[in-house]
RNA sequence: GGCCCAGUGGCGAAGUUGGUUAUCGCGCCGCCCUGUCACGGCGGAGAUCAGGGGUUCGAGCCCCCUCUGGGUCGCCA
């Protein structure tokens, strides 16, 4: 036979038992059950088949071959006397005539097993990536990463989308996060940069006449890792639509993913169109972040007018907010436990007491809380069996530790969150500026690409003040699923005099826009349509899709936290003769200096 | 950069108030086993307990420093 295979290890089946056969794969295992007995388990890609091995010489041939080595079994399909119920192909076996090593494993012992490598140590899984992607539990994150990206891609197709690639090697942009550089060869001191996202390029499609662009894009951040935030890379769905407003990209959105979220996704309910949307302002106020896990029923309650003045030291002067937990009946050791993690996350301390059977405050800071128990119960509307879990201090910070009260409490007692759904919301008008820490002046909230709402008008109404800077809102969004930020989008601001107005908000003018942003600028200038988009994060999808917990689990060769490629040895160093031709004074480390 | 957690044969773990030769499972090697499928049975090899320093009669265990990895805050328009 001079095919590589007939079949593939996961094709064969009882109907196909008497055929002449030729299978290739990795030999996974050989079980020895006698001097003249032993089964070998063949994996290929698609699955695994028995060859059974029932002459002496077959048993030695098999037991000199190492596992993982990649063979090839010529033989015959026969009808297995003890079958198994749980592989696909557990009702045939394949008896071998000619068997071929087609490449050795050098290695009796392997780095991990094969089958176990997800509880292996992760710097040996990234170090033997392509031993880990063998094992079919982390090879199947790759197979569902393709088929989702096939489905947005057919999807947004669909839709009336166009794809079109935009420039890897580009210029640095002046604001957002770290730009990785590029030197240039034919221009010494100068610069490539690679795209932090192709919104520029998109933005430039829509005033060249582009309707409906799209993209799998790859973005590059220099910045630090998370267990959701791959460092160096990541891939976007980029979308922007000319002539379109907030709830096009809405309509589109809503239309492409709870389809792909219910058929790719580990639970099959997600969000029916329309989704929630919860202005930034009140998401802050009800669920103490702008990344609510809807999946939780949990809110925040103002108590600062009952309890700051409650005598307990830490509520005096502060604002206090609560989180009422009904139908608690967990232990107290849950309830110390699971601050210690609201403490640990949020940075803050955070208190509790409850209300029991009769009605009695108790437990946790309840003696501070008893004096004024009616006025306490009828303003956070307690009941008996309520859990109240309160953080206290200035208004931003105590927002966040109440949004990390609801996000920890929420999966840990019963009964307060329906965790097999995919739950969408958008946030929607983000404030435009805001007073940044560090200069005390008023800066970019997000991005300055965002249109003001209601325009020049608004800009204007500011400047004579009429109204505080504060107040204005972006036509932005944020889409959330499950208590992750899946994506930032934004009606654009196409207006070159609106752009400039936006910019002279903070201090900057005319000059500073050419400057940051020239292309875009001048293009402006030339007619450009109302647009608007967003870039959802494919690898976060994914990642929701799959359930992981660690974003490395969805990448096929994933960069460790450290923002290197221990497989390849990225980043590693280079010949002097690369450095001179880019320009690059060749520096010694202090290393190769004292050796 | 701050904080938290971890590092023990190839892999995963245990290791008591500090006390003799560091334990178990998987894997590996040898022998046995004719229907296994997480095969089974018997035996064996394999460890500078991350590295360095300190305390102590004695350190895997206590203290200090360093390294590595993970989480988190900063950061991520």
């Amino acid at each position: 036979m001079t095919q590589s295979r007939t079949h593939t290890c996961n094709e064969l089946r009882l109907s196909d038992a008497g055929a002449q056969v030729k299978l290739s794969g990795w030999m996974e295992n050989f079980r020895e059950v006698g001097a003249s007995l032993g089964f070998v388990v063949l994996r290929d890609f698609y699955g695994t088949t028995q060859i059974v091995a029932e002459t002496e010489e077959m048993v030695k041939l098999f037991r000199e071959i190492t596992k993982e080595s990649t063979i090839s079994v010529e033989g015959t399909v026969r009808e297995r006397s003890a079958k198994n119920a749980n592989l696909p192909t557990g009702e045939i076996e394949i008896v071998p005539e000619k068997v071929e090593v087609l490449g050795r494993c050098r290695f009796r012992e392997l780095p991990f097993e094969i089958n176990h490598s997800r509880e292996a140590d992760e710097t040996a899984r990234l170090r033997y990536r392509y031993l880990d992607l063998r094992n079919p539990a982390v090879k199947a994150n790759m197979v569902l990463r393709s088929k989702v990206i096939a489905a947005l891609r057919q999807s947004m197709t669909d839709h009336g989308f166009l794809e079109i690639t935009t420039p890897i090697l580009t210029a640095s942009s002046p604001e957002g996060a770290r730009d990785y550089l590029v030197p240039s060869r034919k221009h010494p001191g100068k610069f490539y940069a690679l795209p932090q996202a192709p919104q520029q390029f998109k933005q430039l499609l829509m005033t060249a006449g582009f309707d409906r662009y799209f993209q799998i894009a790859p973005c590059f951040r220099d910045e630090d890792a998370r267990g959701d935030r791959s460092p160096g890379e990541f891939y976007q769905l980029d979308m922007e639509m000319a002539f379109a407003t907030q709830e096009d990209v809405f309509a589109v959105l809503e239309d492409v993913l709870p389809p792909i979220f219910a058929e790719y996704g580990l639970y099959d309910r997600a969000s029916a169109s329309p989704f929630q949307r919860i202005p930034y302002l009140e998401a802050m106020e009800r669920f103490g972040t702008d990344k609510p896990d809807l999946r939780i029923d949990l809110e925040v309650t103002d108590a600062t007018e009952v309890l700051s003045g409650c005598g307990f030291e830490p509520f005096a002067g502060n604002t206090v907010k609560a989180v009422v937990i009904s139908d608690f009946k967990e232990s107290r050791k849950v309830i110390e436990k699971t601050l210690a993690e609201v403490e640990v996350v949020a940075g803050n301390k955070a208190y509790w007491f409850r209300v029991d059977e009769n009605q009695e405050i108790v437990g946790g800071i309840a003696k501070f809380v008893t004096p004024t128990k009616e006025k306490v119960i009828e303003a956070l509307s307690l009941k008996s069996g309520d859990l109240v879990v309160l953080s206290a201090g200035a208004l931003s910070a105590v927002q966040k530790t109440a949004g990390v009260i609801i996000k920890t409490f929420g999966p840990v007692v019963p009964g307060h969150m329906d965790k097999e759904q995919y739950t969408f919301c958008w946030i929607v008008d983000f404030p435009m500026y805001e007073i940044g820490e560090e200069s005390g002046e008023l800066e970019f909230c997000h991005n300055p690409f965002s249109m003001p709402s209601g325009g020049m008008e608004t800009l204007l109404k500011a400047e004579r003040g009429e109204i505080d800077p504060l107040q204005i809102k972006a036509d932005q969004y944020d889409l959330v699923c499950n208590g992750i930020e899946l994506s930032s989008g934004a009606v654009r601001n196409h207006d070159p005099e609106i752009m400039v107005k936006a910019f002279e908000m903070v201090r900057l003018g005319e000059e500073d826009v050419k400057a940051k942003f020239p292309a875009m600028y001048h293009a402006f200038c030339y007619g450009a349509p109302p647009h608007a988009g967003i870039a959802p994060g494919v690898d976060r999808m994914v990642m929701l899709l799959a359930g992981e917990e660690s974003i490395r689990e969805i990448i096929p060769f994933p960069m460790n936290k450290n923002a290197q490629d221990v497989m390849m040895g990225a980043p590693g160093p280079v010949e002097d003769k690369q450095l001179k031709e880019l320009n690059i004074a060749v520096t010694k480390t202090e290393e190769e200096v004292s050796g």
